[in-house]
DNA sequence: ATCCTCCCCTAC
DNA sequence: TAAGGTAGGGGAGGAT
């Protein structure tokens, strides 16, 4: 059985008898985003489960483009008991096809036959909230009752006004805000008033000398000090800054080398015989923890922000445990609960970033003197192409892999050596594969396969194994009781096609039959820096959110500032609570939210926090979100151009040189 | 066709 | 209590 996201594992309560229902169930728990109580008007039906169904032996299929949106309509299904179908098999049993409109050639391809259903997402609703089956021939699209090209040509041109199923919340972006946007002006106003981002309030009682009754909490996003306090103390992070960290310092070890010691040979290409190794730290935060407590490492163990030991219900995340605690079914990202209900003893131990940073250095510092061409992974995972280590008469034919773990075995003596903490390493002719091996090789082991022997070493692996393959994907492909890469490997391509779409359907397969040109990547230009907060967001007053849009915004100029760019379009991400959900079963968490994102185009290239501030506000204001609503709040830049080299850089990069020594391969 | 915007998904 | 970030791939649907 595919594994379930974190969140959605910890929702599940009742274990449902079948294994489709299983999978809805997870899914319907998954999509309410992290286990808080369903929402607004599908709460009424989806709050019980157990409610009999309105749509039991019922099969649906939703193509296209639905309001509400496929996954609210599938967790209606669902929840009444419905099957809820991917994609259309060949009709032997009666299947409603949920669809706003459909193509000229849908109509027509199932206009006729009379096991097909079509009907509007509506029908759905309605049946859902009226507590019996609606008769479905009132319910066809415009497009299916009409069936003339006149009709058809009024649906396409009408959709935006027309909204057959009010019943409904929209999942997205209210009705009231298409209206507003739409009749906003053209991005260009942005360019010609020139607006000045809102002043600071002097002291409207914000911050954290008291405003009055209860001043803002000091893990509040009210608190001008919360974004400093609040990334310090993420592990999320800092495992992306720190990711980034890294890939700067990796060309800067690149073009350095490349000018001291003329260009390295180029890695090899697609087509040639390639060695690559994957090397993985074992439970890295685990294992820093445990160096400086050698008495606990025979027992379950795992890094918490949550010390209490007494605390039985914290929602506080799990980022490593060890595999005494793995044995006990505790994975990472788990809730500290949950893993005390599976294992009472587990011991927690606290974070220490500093140690991470401090060892994944040493790490990349041992892996560029094996190897220039090394890809980031994370802090503890990187990907080395080491081919050159083996000249071309020794591998035709051969492999063993004697002698690639041979090498495998000296890099993970040195990186232990170094770092007190054990990687493992999967090593092959492609990336997938090597990726593949490292998890056969741990812990602190090593694993090799051979190209010739891949194809059928992988199969009997969990398809969700292969990169790509995340929680929905691994849900999509249950349905078609594709569990193992080996099942992959013989599905069906243009059925899988639509059910993951053409280009993930044909990657994974691909990935599954061994099959991956991707080489390793030293360096890909950036395409985008941004920045989001999805925690102890909640605020009272505008003003509030205003100052703490100002913070996201000069983080962000920071950040372009030390990357030596500046961007030409900025993006407003916000979520908001939704409508009905209470309080998130995580502290100060999000909870179950909609997500909206507006793009402004910026007149110039620019990296000014003020000229970012401003653009923002304005898409703020045009989301009109009331500031209690308000769960998270980020901010992207994109279109990103590279500063003039020379004075720019040097004046305003902090600066990177010093993290390290140098390079020697 | 191809681009753009607004999503969703994935990985650590 | 608790610290649910971030960049990139990709799809749907509209504009061009
Ligand atoms: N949900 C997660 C997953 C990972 N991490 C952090 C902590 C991990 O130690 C580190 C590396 O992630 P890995 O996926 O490599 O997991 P581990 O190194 O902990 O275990 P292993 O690689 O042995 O499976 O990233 C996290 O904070 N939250
Ligand atoms: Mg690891």
């Amino acid at each position: 059985m595919a594994a379930r996201t974190p969140d959605a594992r910890r929702e599940l309560e009742p274990v449902q008898e079948y294994t489709m229902r299983q999978y809805m169930a997870d899914k319907v728990r998954k999509l309410q985003a992290q286990g808080e109580a369903i929402t607004g008007t599908n709460a009424i039906v989806a709050a019980e489960p157990n409610k009999p169904g309105v749509f039991l032996g019922v099969r649906v299929f939703v193509t296209g483009y639905t309001e509400p949106s496929q996954q609210e309509l599938r967790a209606l299904v669902f929840t009444h008991g419905g099957l809820f179908v991917h994609y259309l098999t060949p009709a032997e049993e009666i299947t409603y096809i949920v669809a706003t409109q459909l193509t000229p050639k849908k109509v027509q391809e199932w206009g006729g036959r009379a096991l097909y259903r079509v009907v509007t997402p509506a029908w759905v609703v309605d049946s859902a909230s009226a507590g019996c089956r609606l008769p479905w021939a009132t319910y066809q699209p415009e497009c299916m009752r009409g069936r003339g090209q006149a009709s058809l040509l009024r649906q396409l041109t009408s959709t935006a006004t027309s909204n057959p199923s009010s019943v409904t919340q929209p999942t997205g972006m209210a009705t009231e805000l298409m209206i507003r946007t739409a009749a906003l002006p053209p991005q260009m106003a942005a360019n010609s008033a020139i607006p000045k981002p809102t002043p600071p309030i002097p002291s409207g009682g914000l911050g954290p000398p008291g405003s009055g009754a209860k001043g803002p909490s000091r893990t509040t996003a009210t608190d001008p000090a919360f974004l400093k306090n609040y990334y310090q103390a993420s592990r999320l992070h800092l495992l992306s800054a720190f990711k980034s960290e890294l890939q700067a310092y990796i060309i800067e070890q690149v073009t350095a080398a490349g000018a001291a010691t003329g260009p390295s040979r180029p890695p090899p290409g697609p087509g040639e015989h390639r060695v690559i190794f994957y090397a993985d730290f074992d439970c890295f935060f685990a294992a820093v923890a445990l160096r400086s407590r050698p008495d606990l490492v025979d027992r379950p163990v795992a890094v918490s922000h949550c010390q209490d030991p007494t605390t039985q219900s914290s929602h506080s995340d799990l980022a490593s445990c060890n595999y005494v605690a793995r044995n006990f079914g505790i994975k990472n990202g788990m809730h500290v609960g949950r893993a005390r209900q599976l294992c009472p003893q587990l011991v927690l131990l606290p974070y220490d970033f500093e140690a991470y940073k401090a060892i994944s250095r040493a790490f990349y510092q041992i892996l560029t003197e094996y190897s220039p061409h090394v890809q980031v992974g994370s802090m503890d995972e990187a990907i080395l192409d080491v081919t050159h280590h083996f000249p071309a008469d020794a591998h035709p034919g051969s492999s063993d892999g004697t002698a690639y773990l041979g090498l495998a075995q000296r890099l993970r003596g040195q990186v232990h050596a170094a770092t007190g903490c054990q990687i493992s390493v999967g090593i092959a002719t492609s990336i997938v594969l090597a990726k593949l091996a490292a998890r056969r090789a741990k812990p602190h082991g090593q694993f090799y396969i051979a190209p010739e022997t891949a194809t059928a070493v992988i199969a009997p692996l969990p398809v969700r194994d292969l990169p790509g393959v995340g929680w929905s994907n691994a849900n999509k492909l249950a349905t078609q009781s594709i569990t193992t890469i080996g099942q992959l490997q013989q599905a069906d391509p243009s059925g899988l096609a639509d059910l993951l779409g053409p280009k993930v359907a044909q990657q994974l397969q691909r990935l599954a039959c061994g099959k991956d040109d991707r080489l390793v990547q030293t360096h890909t230009e950036r395409r985008s820096i941004g920045t989001e907060v999805g925690w102890g967001v909640r605020f009272e007053r505008t003003d509030q959110v205003i100052r703490f849009l100002a913070d996201l915004c000069r983080e962000v100029s920071q950040r372009m500032a030390a990357a030596a760019v500046q961007g030409r379009s900025v993006v407003l991400k916000v979520k908001r609570r939704q409508s009905g959900a209470g309080e998130p079963h995580k502290h100060l968490g999000h909870g179950l939210c909609d997500t909206f994102t507006r793009t402004a185009s910026l007149p110039l290239a620019t990296r000014e926090a003020t000229v970012l501030q401003t653009a923002c506000e304005r898409l703020l204001r045009q989301l009109a979100v009331p500031p209690t609503e308000l769960r998270a709040l980020g901010i992207q830049v994109q279109k990103l151009v590279s500063d003039t080299p020379g004075f720019v850089r040097m004046v305003e990069e902090p600066t990177l040189h010093t993290f390290f020594s140098g390079p020697q391969w």
